[in-house]
DNA sequence: ATGATTTTTTGACCCAGGTCAATGTTTTGC
DNA sequence: GCAAAACATTGACCTGGGTCAAAAAATCAT
């Protein structure tokens, strides 16, 4: 976020005219399977989080936001087809939006906005990546304990129904791993 | 690859500079854990894979490249620490290679070879997300039955032992899958 | 070609984590 | 503030896929 103090006044306006603040209600959602993926989202405050719902009806989460935080149904948003995954809020959460046209236009327009999602998605390339490696080196237990360590906020904040989700655990099985 | 055909001569001419082709032989190393990730591949013929050893001492590929294709131990690659996973040749394969200095400078020098690096990005990024979404939502027997219908090249070409690392499961257990 | 190594298959057994169901406990909406 | 809904805990039981071991088949190196 810092980033953004290091473009000059004319960028800079450019870049804050295209957001919108949004106040958004908890389990209020803001993409849903099926549909565009056309906004990026700022958190300033509050939760958001994606996930897509398996054909046995269960709810994976990929991706938790807690302010300050960024992000979006990003697979959608970058090909603009169909997304397989919700956005929903956890929170009462404080939002600044930008839409997908604008921020294509900024990275055209700005070299420095194009550096800047060029970091989004080294960061989520890194951050699947370690998930991918988290899901098949360490057990449940082993995953939970990484979370606390790596990501205590998470752990206070959420329900266990949401933490077991992001941990590719049933509820049950996290609420057993807790009393040992 | 065929996206380089819009490089006016000139820059056209400033990429293949800084390519270099390698020959390499069946299970030779390109790049060890540890080890930092100093270049980008470009398989002409053959196929190389990247992956990493378990604390338990079990190796889990990432990801298969075979010709056409291209890649690297992308996070060691962006962020210059060491690399938890391996590159190696699963066949005597022919490279063009690029070293990562280079890359970073066509990056800065080149608009389009920026926008390809974006594309890359966005790639690897769906890549990740879709194995994350099979290794959440599928059976052992379900991912397989997908790398057959949409891969199906590599199942053809590569030993169980590699399918089964790749896949997540043990080879018994993909030998058993087969067998019914 | 041929012995040595590496892969693949098969069998017997095990266990982490899922399922289903019942019972608390908290949160929410009005 | 209170009913209803959502969430958390606990128990009994089950199962997909792992483990270990040993034999058969394929591949490799000289």
């Amino acid at each position: 976020m810092q980033m953004f103090s290091t473009f000059d006044g004319k960028d800079l306006d450019k870049v804050v005219d295209c957001f919108k603040a949004r106040l958004i209600k908890k389990n209020e959602i803001l993409v849903s399977e099926g549909e565009i993926s056309k906004e990026f989202y700022f958190i300033n405050s509050g939760c958001i989080r994606t996930y897509f719902i398996t054909k046995q009806g269960h709810e994976k989460t990929r991706y938790l936001m807690i302010e300050p935080s960024i992000g979006t149904a990003l697979t959608s948003f970058i090909s603009q087809k169909p997304s397989f995954e919700f956005i929903d809020a956890l929170e009462k959460t404080e939002l600044l939006v930008i839409n997908r046209k604008d921020f294509y236009r900024l990275v055209d327009e700005i070299p420095q906005w194009k550096n800047f999602y060029l970091k989004i998605m080294e960061m989520a390339y890194s951050f699947q990546n370690r998930k991918i490696e988290s899901l098949v080196t360490l057990s449940a237990k082993e995953r939970y304990n990484q979370l606390i360590k790596e990501n205590p906020k998470v752990v206070q904040r959420l329900s266990n129904k949401i933490i077991a989700s992001y941990l590719d655990i049933k509820q049950e099985t996290l609420s057993r791993l807790k009393s040992k």
